[in-house]
DNA sequence: GTCTATAAGGTGATAGAC
DNA sequence: GTCTATCACCTTATAGAC
């Protein structure tokens, strides 16, 4: 019966996940994520062993869910509806809460390269890719894919053109994303 | 005559966008730039006032080598020939030397955000948007145009997937931009 | 479970000798 | 043109009181 800790755990969560995202992890630092919760620094690391241990806590989330989405995708026959249903579904994990951690991920890579959380990613990254891709080993097949997953990332981040709603960019971002692994 | 000033802060620009590229802007200390070089941090500040200024140096070039793209364009009728030499210029671009800074602002947008120079090569990126998109003002044709751009700076790093060459990489990504944008 | 106090070290940057 | 020495500050992280 330990579950539910007291939540500053996951208010801390949510705080770095908002600063990682506006700054970036490198910019980011504890003293910033303590007061803007309104505890010291301290309180932080009874909750997190190490500033990295919060990143990794967030992307392993998003680990989890891509693998739900890898896992499904090994339960169906290879084809052209397996690889839509593949982008759909990506595409809507990275709606709503995940977003920010999207825009982190995508503008922040330089931050996760060296970490192991950053190696489990890519690990991710390419079993959707090898998913995605028309003919295996293809090198444009790959490319194609690769870059289908970063539309679908772009198309969920806000762009500096305010005049579309958040759901016509993500619809575009699909239908292109859908064009280029070939429908 | 006060050209080639010595050639050590043209050593330092090379090192320190080595250092960028492999570690990220934030990660990379003045006193890593002036140990790779064998001198000590205070002649680095004889040649640049602060840190920023080496990255913005850095910048200013590519920024450069796009407003040529960017007036050769405007010098042109818009139209489907144009855009294919804006990204067969912008991937020309991208390839030898520059390489290594693409690689930085493709993986270190976050460093650079909130930057002078940031904001700069944002600007430079919506122009190239503006001309690469087919419509005018259709938020799908701006997107694609965005895609494009970036499919041209993933397939000028080198990925996880060694068998292809650099050459074949860069030509499947122009092949896909090219049709992102409507041939 | 959260605090104060502090450690140990790295950072960007400057002043002034050589 | 490059050095030594140093500053002021911020960082992550820990020990131990409350």
């Amino acid at each position: 019966m330990d579950e539910r800790r007291t939540d500053t755990r996951e208010q801390i969560r949510t705080i770095a996940l908002e600063l990682f995202a506006e700054h970036g992890y490198d910019k980011t630092s504890l003293r910033e994520i303590a007061e803007r919760l309104g505890v010291t620094k301290a309180a932080v690391y009874y909750h997190f062993r190490t500033k990295e241990e919060i990143l990794v806590s967030l992307i392993e989330d998003f680990l989890r869910e891509v693998d739900d989405i890898v896992g499904w995708a090994a339960s169906q026959p290879a084809g052209p509806a397996t690889r839509n249903g593949v982008l759909l579904r990506y595409s809507d994990l990275l709606e709503g809460r995940t977003t920010q951690l999207t825009r982190f991920l995508q503008e922040g890579q330089a931050s996760i390269r060296d970490l192991a959380a950053g190696a489990e990613m890519r690990k991710r990254i390419e079993s959707l890719v090898g998913i995605l891709s028309v003919a295996d080993g293809a090198e444009e097949a790959r490319l194609r894919a690769r870059v289908a997953l970063i539309t679908l990332h772009i198309g969920s981040i806000a762009g500096p053109d305010s005049e579309a709603t958040d759901r016509q960019r993500r619809d575009a971002a699909l239908r292109i994303a859908q064009e280029l692994v070939g429908r």
